[in-house]
RNA sequence: GGCCCUGUCGUCUAGUGGACUAGGACACCGGCCCUUCAAGCCGGAGACACGGGUUCGAAUCCCGUCAGGGUCACCA
């Protein structure tokens, strides 16, 4: 087994395929699915493809494969083959490969494999309805199955264009999956499928059979819910005389409800967890170690050390789900003990604009996300605060700044050093303890009682403003007084 | 409803018949630090779905029950 595994079934080199249709963003799952293939074809020294699979062409469009593409480089996942990039297996685009899945489709009918099926999406409808009402499995009755010609002219005439359909052999399949183990199944039970549309256009399961195969990719990794979708396809490589690739079904990524993930969750896509402030090293980190586990005791791994461990047998076999405040923690790890300074500014301005080096220096110990770096920015840059005096002791307050604000004025900003040697002395000079002093300065310099600590915040921010801000929240009190 | 997959702290997981008084991480709670709030450090609470087997011995193997998820499209 060991040997298939890593030689796969063409006994050449690994290849491995990540194949989103654009129909949507990119979502944290097929981030995994990715990730998870890319890591297989890294750690064996294969190649890894991105295949885009736009035979849906009503839901398809092509700013979603932009957006695929741009969120997979976001996190470095890099393609060796692919629709832009091009390789000896190409097109890498579905919709370009039509001339091939004819040419597949007519082997299918001389072997006799396949059927016309003239029937139309609403009988079709109307047919499963009724079965699922008595119970029954919606299966197709195969009515179409022997039409003789004349039936067939009949249907044309009415207008009518056929659709064609898979003929499944009825047999108990057997079949290993790399992280299930044998599977069984009656295929019996399963309805004929449509692998040609009455447009011509194939559909999914026939689309990827024939890719697969001439794409030579070794390792079909993808999600559970495709766990249904094998036996056809393994059938109809099979019909077509080709060898089958290995499965290896990853366990689904659910939703705090233990749903399937889906847009209502939230904070599920790649873009949305970018704009949120997250670093694409925390979320691969995070993201690998859903349904798969090094068995070691810790969890922070670069991307180099996850290649070296990964393996199918630390793929676990149930569904994991998905939980944001951890990821958010390995956001916080990674800030502030793995990033250099200059790439988490690198992130911060992608995500918005020029940002002060300082914010981040002094910060990112405390930082969950990128976002925090602008929110402090935007704090120090802002020329008139609003104060929200609710639920603050204004009397108490404004009496402690008035007290200091002089000392304040001789304050020696150079340094954070002489910035804390300096609120020192003050705390001595008017024998106020840290909370006395500290509270009141904090709101009046930022409109809250957290955040920054408050030296840095004095060293960002700079004399001038201080005593600005002082002297507005000052203002603000006394009117709020009368 | 049929079929398929799955069930260890709230969540991610370690565990492959004895080293389990079930380990780690996030979150939670408490303490320390004290330059507030945080961060950091230390500590605490918290799980083998249930019932039968097999075995000297079961979280681990088998069966059943229950529960969850997926799927049954001219979507992928």
């Amino acid at each position: 087994m060991r040997i298939i595994i890593e030689k796969g079934v063409f006994g050449g080199m690994v290849r491995t395929r990540f194949a989103p249709s654009p129909t949507g963003y990119l979502h944290i799952g097929g981030a995994r699915t990715a990730l998870f293939n890319f890591l297989f074809a890294k750690k064996n020294n294969g190649v890894f493809i991105l295949r885009i699979e736009d035979t849906d062409l009503e839901r398809s469009k092509q700013e979603y494969e932009g957006n695929i593409m741009d969120d997979l480089k976001w996190l470095k996942i890099e393609w060796d083959e692919g629709p832009d990039k091009g390789g000896n297996f190409g097109p890498y685009r579905q919709s370009e490969r039509l001339e091939l899945y004819k040419q597949e489709l007519n082997k299918l009918i001389e072997k006799g494999m396949t059927y016309e099926c003239y029937c139309t999406e609403e009988e079709l409808e109307i047919q499963r309805k009724l079965q699922l009402k008595e119970k029954k499995p919606p299966i197709y009755d195969r009515r179409c199955l022997n039409l003789t010609e004349k039936q067939k002219q009949q249907f044309i005439t009415e207008g009518r264009k056929p659709s064609f359909r898979f003929l499944i052999p009825h047999q108990i399949l057997e079949y290993e999956d790399l992280i299930h183990g044998k599977i069984k199944v009656d295929t019996s039970l399963i309805s004929d499928p449509i692998i040609v549309k009455s447009n011509g256009i194939p559909t999914y399961n026939f689309a990827c059979v024939v890719d697969d195969y001439h794409m030579k990719i070794t390792h079909v990794i993808r999600g559970d819910e495709h766990l249904d979708n094998t036996p056809r396809q393994i059938l109809i490589f099979q019909a077509l005389g080709y060898q089958h690739p290995l499965y290896a079904h990853i366990p689904m990524i659910l939703a705090p409800d233990r749903t399937k993930l889906s847009k209502r969750h939230g904070a599920t896509s790649v873009n949305e967890l970018k704009v949120m402030g997250f670093v694409p090293e925390a979320v691969v980190n995070y993201v690998a170690l859903l349904g798969w586990s090094p068995k070691e005791n810790r969890e922070v791994f670069s991307i180099q050390e996850i290649i070296e461990r990964f393996d199918f047998d630390h793929i676990l076999d149930h569904p994991a789900v998905y939980d944001l405040e951890k990821m958010k923690w390995f956001n916080h790890y990674y800030i502030s003990n793995v990033l250099e300074l200059e790439k988490i500014k690198k992130y911060v301005e992608d995500l918005y604009g020029p940002i002060n080096e300082k914010i981040i220096e002094l910060e990112k110990h405390r930082v969950y996300l990128l976002t925090e770096f602008i929110e402090i920015q935007e704090m120090l840059d802002k020329d008139e605060i609003e104060y929200d005096l609710g639920n603050v002791d204004i009397a108490a307050f404004s009496d402690v700044l008035r007290k200091v604000i002089n000392s304040l004025q001789n304050l020696d900003f150079s340094s954070l050093e002489s910035l804390k040697e300096g609120l020192k002395g003050i705390q001595k000079e008017y024998n106020l303890k840290t909370p006395q002093l500290y509270k009141p300065l904090r709101f009046a310099l930022s409109n809250s009682l957290e955040g920054i600590e408050l030296p840095k915040l004095l060293y960002l921010l700079g004399k001038e403003k201080v005593i600005k801000r002082v002297n507005r929240f000052l203002n603000a009190a006394d009117k709020a007084k009368v």
